[in-house]
DNA sequence: AATAGACACAACCGCGAAATA
DNA sequence: TTATTTCGCGGTTGTGTCTAT
């Protein structure tokens, strides 16, 4: 915390300058004193916000209007929130921030207790760091949700009411709306473009589960993403609806680990009433460790996990430590930690040991439990963050 | 222990839009 | 309609603290 200790009179860094406003009273600069912030609380709270630029007249505040505002703004006002950005805001900000850019008061506008400056200073010093790093300053799955609305399938709705959202509604995409229509070969995902859609297949009911569980089996994992990507779509085109709502993440600061709450890929966990009536989808007992290289993401699995293919060695887990990394989201949700170049790397594989240990396991009807392979789990990633902005009723998480 | 760099945070500045006279 | 004032936004800077060397 830098200059938060409200300081006697003159402070170190304060200054006064002749103002030019009518009075002709000098204008204090710098940081503001208790005194100060108690003139201009009680000026709000008779006169409510507004009219700055009349605290200094009505008050004897030596400070200009634009102060004022900044002050109460960003300080002073209720409900502001405080402490460092949970995963889940984090996760928020990089979205908004990948599609509309530098536009703090309407990215703000859906953080509630946010300012806009704490958000800007929030990016700046993740972009300075990144760029220092040679990383990429967005998660694959946000540069992959931004083209997709680029491109038009995706319908962003942000702003649309011009009304602060919570970080629970519907946020930046509109699954359920008219333009909503999945890519037939959505980009950046080889699996779409060459498998066709499972046969025969009949969409009869309303439980998503139910359409996955008619896609089986599908074991290889290409087959098995794209069983899933199908049903997923199929039921998303047929009901507006969107499957496999992830549960809702808990929010927590965001020096805490993930692992220990919840956090961003939690999302990917399946809870036991979301598995597959009578076939299990995916029994994910864990995560499995979780890293980004650039354009692509790996998964690595303990060793000794059954699964053919789906096996990773020893080798993965150590190279992907000392190889580029690129978009990895988490590392910003260890984020309080003020840390030189060195520890950055350190902080990196806070996250990416977030997710180790663990298994994650896909069990099909007559088959016998595999691995689920990276792309399963990138297209999982992939459809839970588009489907994600559309939350389930309680009846519809039952799904069964 | 001293120092440099990174970081978080607060605050200021310039500009443009909106509101008002 | 025009000039002036007010307000808000985004960019930038300044400063204290922390950490690694």
């Amino acid at each position: 915390m830098g200059m938060e200790a409200p300081q006697p009179e003159q402070a170190a860094g304060e200054s006064v300058e002749q103002g030019a406003a009518a009075g002709g009273g000098r204008l204090k600069k710098g940081p503001w004193t208790s005194d100060e912030d108690q003139l201009l609380v009680a000026h709000v709270r008779r006169h409510g916000e507004g009219s700055w630029n009349a605290v200094r007249r009505e008050t004897g505040l030596l400070r200009c209007g634009k102060s004022c505002r900044l002050r109460w703004a960003n300080h002073l006002r209720p409900n502001l929130k405080r402490g460092p950005f949970s995963p889940e805001e984090e996760r928020l900000i990089l979205r908004l921030h990948g599609l509309i850019g530098n536009k703090w008061a309407r990215i703000s506008a859906h953080l509630p207790g946010r300012t806009d400056n704490e958000i800007k200073n929030y990016w700046n010093t993740r972009r300075k760091r990144r760029n220092r790093a040679g990383l990429a300053l967005y998660p694959p799955e946000v540069e992959r949700e931004v083209a997709l609305v680029r491109a038009g399938k995706l319908r962003p709705i942000v702003d649309a009411d011009g009304n602060a959202s919570s970080l629970q509604a519907p946020l930046l995409l509109d699954a359920a709306a008219d333009q909503f229509a999945w890519p037939a070969a959505p980009p950046f995902h080889p699996a779409f473009n060459n498998v066709a859609p499972p046969q025969p297949f009949q969409f009869t009911g309303h439980n998503p589960q139910a359409l996955l569980a008619a896609q089986a089996p599908y074991h290889h994992h290409d087959e098995v993403s794209a069983g899933l990507d199908y049903a997923n779509k199929q039921y998303t085109a047929a009901l507006g609806m969107a499957p496999l709502v992830p549960p809702a993440a808990q929010e927590l600061p965001s020096n805490q680990s993930p692992a220990d709450a919840g956090g961003p890929f939690e999302m990917l966990v399946l809870e036991q009433d979301q598995r597959l009536p009578g076939a299990a989808l995916l029994r994910v007992t864990s995560m499995p460790e979780l890293v980004y290289h650039e354009n692509d993401y790996s998964a690595t699995w303990p060793s000794g996990l059954s699964g053919g293919s789906g096996s990773r060695s020893e080798g993965d887990v150590t190279s992907h430590y000392g190889g580029k990394r690129d978009c990895l989201f988490g590392a910003d949700g260890v984020k309080p930690a003020k840390r030189t170049a060195a520890s950055l790397v350190v902080a990196e594989e806070e996250v990416s040991g977030l997710f180790g240990g663990e298994e994650l396991v896909a069990v099909w009807p007559d088959k016998s439990p595999a691995t689920i392979m990276k792309d399963d789990f990138n297209l999982q990633m992939e459809m839970q963050q588009l489907m994600s902005p559309v939350p389930l009723s309680a009846d519809e998480h039952g799904l069964n």
